[in-house]
DNA sequence: AATAAAAAGCAACAATGTTGCAAAATATTA
DNA sequence: TAATATTTTGCAACATTGTTGCTTTTTATT
């Protein structure tokens, strides 16, 4: 039963990864399950502490390349010089993410979660401007710790 | 002529500097000019390349740090690990930021701005999420660019 | 001008990110 | 399924970025 499930999240993951016609490692399916069994997102150094097994870190930067390209998750970004990935939803193809949601930082647990259900506001741009993505970060308390 | 207008900028730039109890030192006035001087934000590496005469790369991180303890200036979130500064408007206090403006990064010419008159929309969170801070950065093609 | 306080510069180090290349793993073809 | 072509990995070496402790220099204070 148990493996079961875990042979279910393999199935996933693999699919995942055949759709965007990348080849099935164990770096990928590693990362990519890190992804998948926890709701926020991750950074470089997450991956590389959580990520039982060692990979180079060269891999895990190229995977994180590799996935962000294809359009499996994008980067949030941070006031601390630390990228922040995140799954993206199956909207997102390959070059063209529609990463329309707002994106939370919860000073508390440090976590930084996606909001799929929060869209990002119209903002009226001075005269000149032309406005292409926005990008909307909020610091709080999230739901957890409260 | 020219030289009193230096002196100009020399005083409004000690003035400054006086006002948050700073010490007025060669490496300050000259990273508060560079700010003064140009409308975008500054990362760290464009400060170390402007200033004609050569800092400490550990001075220009400890001049940041202390100005932006002091509100002097505030940071701007990047999706590119290169955190951005820019000078903050005279609202700003120690360890208060009121930086309630977006920012805007053009991607054209790559420069950073403070829109100052854009202020920060309100975001509506799901039930459980208490907001703080709140951080815009819109990405298209700026006035000049245009 | 003498002294106290603060900042700068230096050296050494730590962390993070990049590149080229050989070995290994994966995918493809017959 | 075995042989081949392709892709990915890991390693080594390096570049960049950021940090810390300490001494010297500069700035402020008396």
């Amino acid at each position: 039963m148990q493996k079961e499930l875990f042979m279910q999240m393999d199935n996933q993951i693999a699919g995942l990864l055949k759709r965007n016609s990348l080849s099935i490692t164990g770096s990928r399916k590693k990362i990519l399950q890190l992804f998948l069994e926890q709701p926020g997102a991750l950074a470089h150094g997450d991956i590389e502490k959580r990520a039982g097994e060692k990979f180079d870190r060269v891999t895990v930067y190229r995977t994180l390349q590799t996935f962000v390209d294809k359009g499996i998750i994008h980067t949030i970004p941070t006031a601390d010089n630390s990228i922040r990935y995140a799954l993206c939803k199956d909207e997102c193809s390959e070059g063209h993410h529609h990463d329309h949601h707002i994106h939370f930082v919860c000073t508390n647990c440090t976590n930084t979660y996606c909001l799929d259900d929060v869209v990002t506001p119209e903002i009226k741009l001075p005269k000149g401007y032309s406005a292409g993505h926005v990008e909307v970060v909020v610091e709080g308390i999230c739901k957890n710790c409260k």
